[in-house]
DNA sequence: ATGCACGTCACGCAGCTACGTGACACGGCT
DNA sequence: AGCCGTGTCACGTAGCTGCGTGACGTGCAT
């Protein structure tokens, strides 16, 4: 277990980390894994889901992005809100799903992933997700020394995978301390006369330095500059 | 390790799950330990620092609070956007420090507490944080595989907390499906009139919609209502 | 059957926002 | 010396926002 904990927490790029994310769980004879992470607005990879697999069909995969299947799938949105790991078949009792939420776990259920274990992760600026293993015959009654030590690994592995992509990220955004200081006042709702009361300058100079921080953030509202700002930790809580 | 780990993953409460993550760090000899939590803005308890400690001075630890030194401190700063554990004298060469920050670091080194480890740790709707363990003459080298569980311990004790703030959570803010709509368009910086085409109805009735958000979540301006509704999970990403 | 939450719509108005366009000074980098 | 980022300020304007105030139908729950 440790050889594979060091070589998640070493890894150097994405691939080698999930082949010693994937090796883990091979040991287990876990025979269905997913790893869904949907990132966050404002991020900069907004709208490229990640999801990597094993023994899932292709076909699903590639449907599951592309016909953009995660936002009828209930398992993200619980995981979003709730840390502890939980039984797909337990999403039910646990909230009310919409219809389309139904036929996406009737679908999956077709493929022979009939119940599993969701292990919510969590990351930086709302990198949230989670990872998903089917349970079999092999598996069906996981102790809770090997759930933790799933936990363990699953969030490492997030956390591991949210520093490499912030080593990769070339689109780099970089806000003046002044612009900065703008934009939190900005994310606390103030108005432009308000922010430059409270900087001491003119409305005129709060209306220029917003203006050019919708330029570095490519948005043209205040509303999704601070959302934005915050999703790239640009500006602190 | 398994005992501390079940206890701190079914702590019933947040004292208990203080004394179990407490336990285990005494174990191994740590004896100053600090546990720190600022929730989100737009969070329902946004302001109410979490600071737990083993072996800070209690003034010091008021005046954290108090005195809002957790402005100054630059190591959640730098968890916020950083996973991987690291050393509180590593942070002077990752980043460029403020006045402040270093003011506030001489001000820890003179509690005696002058190097240490400080495990960022991540939950749900952004509640983010970091464990800080100092490191004395007993520990002075940590081995890698003490350190794994260290972060595996952190993490968990966090995400046990997170869960247990939401199941105490009194205040239970929620919106009709149609304000979510309405909610979500206005995150991504939609106008009224734009989202009124969206929804196909009059701009009069997002406006209506609106003000029964803002109504709800106790703010005035479509900016902080976007990022309360985040943050507090009301809207998905 | 009487609330109550929800969803829909209307008018007006003071104030604010986004944007076009332009300007000047300071400091660092080449 | 010249360029670029930063920080400051100005004027005008079309369009949008927030709020006061009022209304009506539907459906659920007590």
């Amino acid at each position: 277990m440790q050889k594979f904990f060091a070589a998640i927490r070493n890894a150097s790029d994405i691939p080698e980390l999930w082949d010693a994310f994937t090796g883990y769980f091979e040991q287990h004879h876990i025979d269905h894994l997913c790893l869904i992470h949907i990132p966050p607005p404002g991020a900069h990879d907004f709208g490229k889901v990640i999801i990597a697999t094993i023994g899932y069909p292709d076909a699903f995969r590639r449907r599951y992005i592309e016909d953009k299947l995660y936002l009828d799938d209930p398992i993200p949105d619980h995981a979003r809100h709730h840390p502890m790991p939980f039984r797909w078949s337990e999403i039910g009792e646990m909230r009310k799903l919409t219809s389309p939420q139904i036929s996406f776990l009737k679908e999956v259920e077709q493929l022979g992933i009939g119940d599993g274990l969701a292990i919510p992760v969590f990351g930086p600026h709302g990198r949230n997700g989670y990872v998903g293993l089917a349970l079999g015959p092999h598996n069906e009654d996981t102790s809770d020394e090997l759930l933790h030590e799933f936990q363990a690994i699953a969030q490492m592995a997030h956390q591991r995978y949210c520093e490499l992509l912030s080593t990769e990220e070339t689109e780099t955004i970089t806000l003046s301390p002044r612009e900065k200081e703008v934009l939190v006042w900005v994310a606390r709702g103030k108005s432009n006369n308000a922010i430059s009361s409270i900087l001491g300058i003119s409305a005129n100079t709060v209306d220029t330095h917003l203006r050019r921080i919708y330029d570095k953030l490519g948005v043209s509202d205040r509303t999704t500059a601070a959302i934005r700002g915050i999703g790239c930790g640009l500006i602190a809580p």
